[in-house]
RNA sequence: GCGCCCAUAGCUCAGUUGGUUAGAGCGUUACAUUGACAUUGUAGAGGUCAGAGGUUCGAGUCCUCUUGGGCGCACCA
């Protein structure tokens, strides 16, 4: 009978699409797999229970945008994270890495009004219902494609228990939540300054504006001739709205006008300017006194409560001037009120002077476009309760952050957290369980609750939650939580029964590892473990591992404006995805970015055909095939004892290395040191067993010496290869398991999948 | 403004309780190679570990300062 043929070089394009099929469909991803401590699957002897099958290892996936394309991230994300769970995995551990995906609002919602937009189509023409009936088609032809992608990546996550943030279980869970913290008082509606996005029409969240150095100028103007103090402003047109002027309380220049109120005329506008004292001011900038307009500055918002100011709002939340602005301004932009105003300034002579000036604009992180801050009813949570709580697990190590340094700027946001406003006016997400309704005497009944309240005349609040509020439930509303809760009978105050859970929720929660992207620290981590506390009574997770963003070879950030972008869906049909993950791997340090370049991956493309080939040799020599051809031999090696009076020095020494090299891959793992266990493989595999060893081997083997030592070698290969092999899995799955299903040729005794292994302790 | 981090070979970076002669990849130089390995091997060159001071028997590692770079938070006066 012919033997199997081995080519010459590793195609991974020949074996990674069918290698992960096989891995799916034979149900390895899942946790039941439950191997411990033999060399065969046993399915379905999980019993849901710490006590009886120990404690699992568990990882929630961070969920990828569901309309998202697979970029280099989620290449780190999938690497990292499928590193631990393989080799938790061959240490037997029940092992448990929960994919999903995000309905990710702003995001989804802007890509799929634009698209329609290309055909004609108006989002607001279409209606609500309308619309989001079209996104959720777009999901359902689109949502796909990001966890193909991700499979690609060779991920052993259990698609089994995929998740959507917008499954009815998820949906459920974000209603018990808000439910649950408006009746302990933690979410509240008000009338605020929020930061209002023009071009996404909806509120934003403090962190998710970010700043823009911009060359600006600043204006020196006084309101009018009859007022006292010139004030200095880069943005003019607000000053419509301006009800006082702040100067530093010690500001010598400005002490005879604190406390009084002078009636001024701004190009037909007019207003009382009060001079208030605030400690805020600095007397050095400017003029040393502020023009304040508390409806549209984060800072003099504040100011006007503490001086009890009143508010005028002169920009509306299309970017445009209100009636307030005065008969002059209503409904220009706000650029061209500027212009306009600067025009009037200057040609009543109140315009003193500009300065070019440096200074940060606020832009909505979605779109890039310039933010507005303006006074609107919205929902917030009220954070510092809970920030209390999170802030405490840290500190007392419940949960550890890797790299430490994360610490300080976690504890640093916790001290310093304000508000966080979770109402957008968007309609894809999770519309506010809130429903409204006018009585007799025309005031406002508020009902909060899991479903619409009987009777007629509600009307449910049209916004929806920010995205990252339903993320913040993931690592339990994923496994079930708040499982059997009777949704129809549900309202406000809730029948909370603590224990009213799943099997997965009550064996698999807490999870053990949250890795992700150091950038959503705030938005999603510090979230997760805020709600995991108050809505469970436990830290979510036991360690955050932070992985370091990609970045090009000369360490600038990947953009498709600088054309440096890796793509790895180009990369993995030329280099193999093993060689990716590798690159990902190796050099890269929590919270530390990694610069990449198709160079890297190349040098792992070639270890990843070093592998094979080295691989290729052994087995062609232990089973006695023909080296020209590929063709295996016939001997088939029954067991791996080694005679140890037979050893050579070669053998001692590669026996001993090895079990060096064990010990530390080992320990590295444990201490989450990915690239220093990649490293070490790499250079162990490589460069002591191939290049020495194999050398070394060349001459124990063939007729020159006896058959015991032909055989003894035969043992050490195959026993130093199968073992380093199982070590590179969790790196390089594919590779790993093609060579194991030909070694199975040669040592039968070998599991069925590498993935069912037994780590080499 | 407040805070955090970094500076190690030509380039990109490892080096976590202080302990032999400071490592890797890429690049570079020489040699070998019809080789298991179009993707190979062997050998080499290349570092006052940013600068100054300090602690110590001993410092790339700990402390202080200086210089240069990055990041977070706050802020559109």
């Amino acid at each position: 009978m012919a033997k199997k043929t081995i080519e010459k070089t590793w195609e991974p394009k020949e074996f990674e699409e069918k290698i992960y099929q096989k891995w799916e469909s034979s149900g390895y991803f899942k946790p039941e797999i439950n191997m411990k401590g033999n060399s065969g699957k046993v399915l379905g002897q999980l019993a849901y229970d710490r006590e009886v099958n120990g404690k699992p290892f568990v990882i929630s996936m961070p969920p990828p945008n569901v309309t998202g394309k697979l970029h280099m991230g989620h290449g780190m994300v999938v690497t990292v994270e499928d590193i631990m769970a393989r080799y938790h995995r061959l240490l037997g551990e029940p092992t448990l890495w929960l994919p999903g995906t995000d309905h990710a609002g702003i995001a989804t919602q802007t890509v799929v009004d634009k698209a329609l937009r290309k055909e004609g189509i108006n989002k607001n023409d279409l209606g609500r219902e309308k619309f989001v009936e079209k996104v959720w088609e777009w999901k359902g032809k689109y949502g796909d494609i990001i966890t193909s992608q991700i499979r690609r990546l060779g991920a052993s996550c259990d698609w089994s228990r995929e998740r959507f943030t917008l499954d009815d279980g998820l949906s459920l869970a974000v209603r018990r939540a808000f439910v649950d913290l408006y009746g302990k008082g933690l979410i509240y509606r008000g009338e605020y300054i929020v930061n209002w996005c023009p071009r996404c029409h909806t509120a934003i969240a403090d962190d998710e504006v970010e700043h823009v150095e911009q060359k600006s100028k600043l204006y020196y103007f006084k309101y009018d001739k009859n007022f006292p103090i010139t004030i200095a402003t880069t943005r003019p047109e607000t000053k419509l709205g301006d009800t006082a002027v702040a100067v530093n309380p010690s500001d010598k220049r400005y002490q005879r006008y604190i406390g009084k109120s002078f009636d001024v005329e701004i190009d037909g506008n007019k207003r009382q300017i009060k001079v208030v004292a605030d400690r805020a001011v600095d007397a050095k900038f400017g003029t040393g006194a502020v023009g304040v307009t508390p409806a549209h500055s984060m800072v003099d918002w504040r100011m006007a409560e503490e001086h009890d100011l009143p508010v005028i709002k002169v920009i509306n939340e299309e970017g445009r001037m209100t009636d307030e602005a005065g008969e002059n301004y209503t409904g220009l932009k706000v650029t061209e009120a500027k212009e306009k105003l600067i025009a009037w300034l200057s040609c009543n002579n109140l315009l003193e002077k500009e300065d070019e000036y440096l200074n940060n604009l606020s832009v909505c992180y979605r779109c890039g476009g310039a933010v507005e801050p303006l006074p609107s009813k919205q929902w917030f949570v009220k954070m510092r309760p809970l920030a209390e709580k999170a802030k405490k697990v840290v500190e007392d190590g419940t949960i550890k952050i890797i790299p430490e340094r994360f610490d300080k700027i976690y504890f640093h946001w916790m001290d310093n957290i304000r508000d966080w406003c979770i109402s957008r006016q968007l309609w894809w997400g999770h519309q506010i369980p809130v429903w409204y309704k006018k009585n007799e005497k025309g005031e406002e009944e508020v009902f909060v609750g899991m479903q619409a309240p009987d009777g007629a005349g509600w009307v449910q609040d049209p916004d929806v939650l920010d995205t990252w509020f339903s993320s913040g439930l993931w690592p339990f509303s994923t496994l079930g939580w708040p499982d059997n809760i009777d949704s129809k009978k549900c309202e406000y105050p809730l029948p909370y029964a603590p224990g009213m859970t799943t099997c997965d929720y009550n064996y698999f929660y807490p999870t053990t590892v949250m890795e992700t992207a150091y950038d959503i620290i705030f938005f999603w981590v510090a979230r997760m473990i805020m709600f995991g506390l108050e809505f469970t009574g436990k830290a979510p997770f036991e360690t955050v591992y932070f992985h370091g963003l990609v970045r090009d070879e000369h360490n600038r950030k990947m953009s498709k404006s600088l054309g440096n972008a890796l793509d790895p869906l180009d990369l993995i049909p030329k280099y193999g995805t093993d060689a990716i993950r590798m690159a990902l791997t190796v050099g890269s340090t929590p919270g530390q970015d990694i610069p990449v370049g198709e160079g890297k991956i190349k040098g792992f493309r070639n270890f990843s055909n070093k592998i094979w080939n080295a691989s290729r040799y052994v087995m062609l020599r232990a089973s006695e095939g023909d080296l020209k051809s590929g063709e295996l031999g016939q001997t088939i090696v029954s067991d791996l004892k080694i005679n140890g009076g037979l050893l050579t020095d070669a053998d001692r020494d590669i026996l001993k290395q090895h079990e060096e090299v064990k010990k530390k891959v080992t320990e590295h793992l444990n201490k989450f040191k990915f690239s220093l266990a990649g490293e070490l493989l790499y250079d162990y595999f490589w460069h002591t067993f191939a290049d020495v060893y194999i050398e070394a081997s060349k001459g124990q083997l063939g007729e020159d010496v006896t058959a015991e030592l032909n055989n003894n070698t035969r043992r050490v290969l195959l026993s130093v290869l199968s073992e380093t092999l199982v070590m590179l899995h969790p790196f390089m799955p594919f590779v790993t398991e093609a060579v194991w299903q030909d070694l199975r040729e040669v040592y039968p005794s070998l599991s069925e999948s590498i993935m069912i292994a037994e780590w080499p302790g």
